[in-house]
DNA sequence: AGATAAACGATCAGATCTGTATCGTTAAAT
DNA sequence: ATTTAACGATACAGATCTGATCGTTTATCT
């Protein structure tokens, strides 16, 4: 394995365990055992437990936003579809027997101090897909592409907190019924074209 | 300090500490300090940290459903309105400056395994708080009051998920605006009584 | 007031945690 | 081919964690 190989691996593995049983809960030496990996060069990639952390965050941030934006873009070119179809992208992840909840969300719980660099690892990955539900809903012209935005955002929010508990996908459907009905129902510029 | 009383002391300090640092990251030592309480003493409460967080996380669900109830049925009597007082009530946690979010969506978060007591907990809580709903719902004749409160519901985790990391009141009212949309154009048994 | 029980404070055991140090070996680069 | 850098394995340091075990002291209750 070269060194760049390594280094993802081990994220790979600290990802994993991050998402099933969390930050605490996992250990550097479990991380280690389960990568095959010795604690020195652990430890050469990443000073510390937490610069860990925050590089594996940082990566997953990443991932996600552009397979959200690479899943979205060639399944609907209205926008109004593709803000719609980001549920469907949240019901994936769902489906998965793994989905223990947002790992963002959950790296913002136990890390709770907001000037803790794990917290505002998070506090930036939700600002940014925000940014994203901006994006589409300006793009579809609604009067208030911020408010629009916002509410999307907190759909998708409520769907994983409640599919982190439920464990089933029926969440991320039910948001997107309720963001069909919100959408049917808010203004739109006046100069927007024609379907 | 009564024996009751110590017991109720020791769970307020460590409410207090799970809230603002997490479960993981609050020592025995630290809630013993915090409360002013040798450690002997919490062990004869206690048998172990984990059952201090289940009795912890069971009083905060029973006082938390009684002040909501509490706070909601006075606040109205048409059930449409008490479901929306729900989102007022949320809106009095999010001023507090202290909210750090769901403290027990935050517990499932750090004991994600679903045979876990402390899991198994939050997810008791939650389906209380959606039977609430549901309560509400079908006093309100809505057509399909499961769906409703399961509406109700996601609008309110995403509310406090949203807020966890914003740190800020503004979600509850969202949420509150999102909700009345939704029920305004929600279809209601034609033995709805007239207003 | 005397008996009973629980409180305190301090210490200790054993496990686990993060991070360091050592050392022999392997693999990549010049 | 030789140098150099990174790897693996193990042990260790020092802190911290949960939980147990001491006397000793303070309440509570009859």
């Amino acid at each position: 394995m070269r060194r760049s190989e390594i280094r993802d691996h081990l994220l790979d593995t600290a990802l994993r365990l991050f998402n099933e049983r969390g930050y605490h809960a996992t250990g550097v030496d479990l991380i280690i055992a389960e990568s095959g990996v010795a604690k020195t060069t652990l430890y050469r990639h990443f000073e510390t437990k937490e610069e860990l952390i925050l590089a594996a965050l940082e990566r997953r941030d990443e991932e996600d936003r552009v397979a959200l934006r690479v899943f979205v873009e060639p399944h609907a070119s209205d926008p109004v579809e593709r803000l719609l179809a980001t549920f469907d992208f949240l019901e994936i992840d769902f489906n998965d027997r793994q989905y223990r909840g947002c790992i963002f969300l959950s790296a913002a719980g136990e890390h709770k101090d907001p000037a803790n660099p794990v917290f505002r690892a998070a506090e930036m990955h939700k600002r940014l897909v925000l940014a994203y539900f901006e994006e589409l809903a300006h793009a579809a012209r609604f009067a208030e592409p911020k408010q629009i935005a916002g509410e999307i955002n907190l759909l998708q929010e409520g769907a994983m907190a409640v599919a982190q508990i439920t464990r089933n996908a029926e969440p991320a459907r039910q948001a997107k019924r309720m963001a069909s009905q919100l959408l049917a129902t808010s203004a739109r510029s006046p100069l927007a074209p024609a379907a």
